[in-house]
This record gives structure tokens, C-alpha cells and sequence, in this order.
DNA sequence: GGATTTCCTACCTGATTGATAGGGTATAAC
DNA sequence: GTTATACCCTATCAATCAGGTAGGAAATCC
């Protein structure tokens, strides 16, 4: 059960709004994609699931870009799981997707129900902001570093 | 991100072993596959998966079958779950399977590792026998139907 | 020895993942 | 208005994985 490079780099990409917020209002998906080492294209749907949930801010046309449709500590982990995911629900039966033979009378229903239950509680509590503060303070860097890193292998396969 | 049947009938094939504890010692696999609907063939490679994690007791040959190696109340779904998954990551970079570029100062780190321990806090709490009980307990019965149920359609995909 | 049941390995098929590609549409700068 | 830039949409595709099938070897009971 692992979760997919779309949600990843789904989350990734708005991590990287959120610790740009002194920037320019509206960051391109070309900018991200470079730094993030990630394929634009690729990138650009996953990034249209997060519009559609009403994460972003987008500017069309020339100079154009995303940002943050809320303040980072608006956004907790629990809506960009689901919005790129979907939903928490670790099997079918719990978002209505599987009619199962089972359903109504499964041994192991409360298992889980109930980790989709504990994932939420979790998810629930961590902000877009709290999670960059925690990567901050771990890092003992306050800000952005100015220089940005030199592009990275495109083969590897990044988190 | 949703659990594979593996998983799923793993944990079936575990339930139903705690379920029939008072009937004869070793249970086969022919019997657990036909009443839960899963090919025997299919079953047999997944229960592989818990008799190398010391979960179950074996007794090969004629006669022969599967037992709970403990108690239901020392077998907890954390543990079940790590067998049939491998381990309760949700991220490859968490068991070590990747090697990513941002290994050591990722952004997101934080809330990966946060999830895969909620998960596991709320998995360890929960043993074969509480969620046993806990499923007798609202379907009002207490000891196993004395006539089985007639088979299901193979087709239907179960939980 | 024969019947039964677990153990092991290989194989197959369809769905999903992880992209890539090419064009269409909207907007801002000039 | 032209052009450049950026977002938007659909189709395609190779690789991987899920889910399942198949055949036989090994162990055990009678």
C-alpha cells in the first residue's frame, strides 16, 4: 500500500507555494517542475486535480501562474490527501465504490473504518503551514535559500 | 491508495481461523476458500505470506491444515498487516526501498512518517480477538452460525 | 501405496501507473 | 492586433502490478 507520485507531487508542489509566499504572487508550473524535478506535463495534471478542490489561485495568460487559494495554515494535509487521492477510504466498500457480497454483515469492517477514521484524525491535524514550519525548524534555515539547487537527475525518483 | 485482496484475504483467512477456534484443530484451506469466495489457488500464496511471519500453525498432509499460532488476543492487526503488506510505509523512501534525491531534507518527510505512525498506533490497539468480538457483539450472536451459508458467486468481489 | 493437503515456481491477462505528446484556449505585454 | 506565455484538454503508450491459474513436488495419514 503505497501511495502514488501523484499525490506526492501533488503535495510537493504545493509545499513549494507555500514556502515561496514572498515571491511573486503567482509561481509558474515550469518554475516547479524544474526545481522539483518533475515533468511538466506530468505535472500539470495533477496540478488540475488541486484546482478543481479549490486549493489554488491560478493566473492565466503571459507572467501567469498558481498560488495559494488560502493561508497555508487554512489547508490541512486531510484535504490534499483527498483531493488528490480521492478519498482516505483504504478499501472500496467504505466509499461506495465495491458492491461487495459482504457488505453489512464483513468481520472486518471496523479495521477498517476505523484506520480511515485514525489517517483522517492525523491528516486533520497537520496544515500546509505546520508542516513547512516543521521542515524549517528541522533544517535551522528560516528562509528560502537564495541560490537555487543545480537540476538533479531526472531519472531519479524523488518523494 | 487502497489496499490490495491480499491484504484483504489475508486478514479474512486470519478472522475465520479465530472464528471456528472451538471446531477441530487445523482448519484446510479448501474449506476457508469456498466459504469466503476465494480461489484456493489464490488463497494458498497469500497464506504463504502468513506462515512465514510465524502467525500460523501448520500441519501439512492428509488431515492436515492451518491453526492460529497464538491467542487472537496476542495477535495484533499491526502485525497482520506487515505481513501481508510488507510493511505499513506509505512511502517508499520509509522502508528504505527507494533511494531518493531528497532523502535526508525533504519537505514532506514529516507528514509521511507521521501518517505511517498513526496508522500503526491505531493498528496496534486492535487485536484478532477485540475486532472478532467486536463484530459478534453487533450482530447480536454468539457463536458461529451451525449451517453455513451457501456458497456465493465467484464473481462478486468481496472485502 | 494411495489419498489428501500443504508447499513452491512459473506463467498469464487486464488494469493501473507514470508519464509523453500535441494541440487548443485564454490572457497579458507590447 | 500580434506575439509570447501560460493554462487546459485528450489521446497514447510502455512498464509495472494486481489478481488469478496451473502443474507438480513434498509431507503426512490411513
Amino acid at each position: 500500500m503505497k501511495f502514488s507520485t501523484r499525490t506526492r507531487y501533488g503535495l510537493r508542489f504545493l509545499v513549494f507555494l507555500a514556502m515561496h509566499r514572498n515571491g511573486p504572487d503567482f509561481i509558474q508550473l515550469k518554475q516547479v517542475a524544474e526545481e522539483e524535478s518533475i515533468s511538466m506535463k506530468y505535472l500539470e495534471q495533477i496540478v488540475r486535480l488541486l484546482k478543481r478542490s479549490g486549493l489554488l489561485a491560478v493566473s492565466r495568460g503571459a507572467y501567469g501562474g498558481y498560488a495559494l487559494a488560502r493561508a497555508p495554515e487554512d489547508i490541512t494535509m486531510r484535504e490534499v490527501f483527498i483531493s488528490l487521492e480521492g478519498s482516505l477510504s483504504p478499501v472500496g466498500c467504505l466509499d461506495g465504490k465495491l458492491t461487495c457480497a459482504k457488505f453489512g454483515h464483513c468481520e472486518t469492517f471496523e479495521v477498517w473504518h476505523g484506520l480511515e477514521n485514525a489517517m483522517s484524525d492525523y491528516l486533520v491535524k497537520i496544515s500546509l503551514k505546520s508542516l513547512v514550519d516543521e521542515y524549517l525548524e528541522k533544517n535551522k534555515k528560516k528562509t528560502v535559500a537564495a541560490i537555487p539547487p543545480a537540476p538533479m537527475e531526472r531519472s531519479v525518483i524523488n518523494v
